[in-house]
DNA sequence: TGAACATTTTCCTATATGGGCATATGATGC
DNA sequence: GCATCATATGCCCATATAGGAAAATGTTCA
């Protein structure tokens, strides 16, 4: 089985970094497809396809303007995301002194291989 | 082009349901990989296998622990999407408004298309 | 050294992907 | 309706996946 399809996950629309170069191109400006796929240096259908997989995960909206649509982002499907991170914070910050008391033991002599 | 590799990118990494499912699995407690097969349903060589690129990003690291290997949790790696995320916080907010605003401007009448 | 357990690696398959090209569809204004 | 601009779709390809099965590797202990 391959991977879930992106159009339904949002985890996975922004697994692909120029989906991800999308969103931060539409924070609090509308652009039309042209415009996006200029910035991206890609063209216009491929920047179609992602705008197509943002749009439905929900992630953006599109509304017509004159003969252009107007894509502009939609972020509230990031906060679960947002959230999902969140729930780690604890341990990142413990994970810097549970690694560091690991590499005391392997410095020490005993561990066994390597780390990571 | 295909998708940048699941083995050096964070985000490509937690973008498969199972291996966010083993992260979680993996909040403060080592587990060596049968157990975490087993907690997934899946087989133990496929389970080797997401440790494996979880442990290429970072996510994850290995002791060896007499014959077992037991897997835990560097959450480090998520603080970067967790601030990504974050950077959006404004807007998913103010999204609602915006949305609205568009919602009443189609009931009103002039709007063009379907929305999202 | 050899047996037994725990995990990793290799090989294989069905499937999904990103991007390009060419073409279809949609919207505007005459 | 028609020509034109803007975007979306269909088709094709190379590549990346997830997961299974079987075999290889590593570790412990007698």
């Amino acid at each position: 089985m391959a991977r879930a399809a992106t159009t339904s996950d949002t985890f996975n629309a922004i697994a692909e970094p120029n989906r991800r170069r999308i969103l931060t191109l539409l924070k609090g400006v509308e652009r039309p497809v042209a415009e996006v796929a200029g910035a991206l240096g890609l063209k216009q259908p491929a920047t179609s396809k992602h705008l197509g997989v943002l749009r439905h995960v929900g992630l953006v909206y599109v509304r017509q303007a004159g003969k252009q649509r107007l894509y502009g982002l939609d972020a509230r499907g990031l906060e679960p995301i947002h959230e999902w991170t969140g729930g780690f914070e604890q341990y990142w910050n413990e994970s810097f002194d549970r690694l560091n008391d690991y590499v005391k033991e392997l410095q020490s002599g005993e561990g066994s291989k390597g780390i990571a």
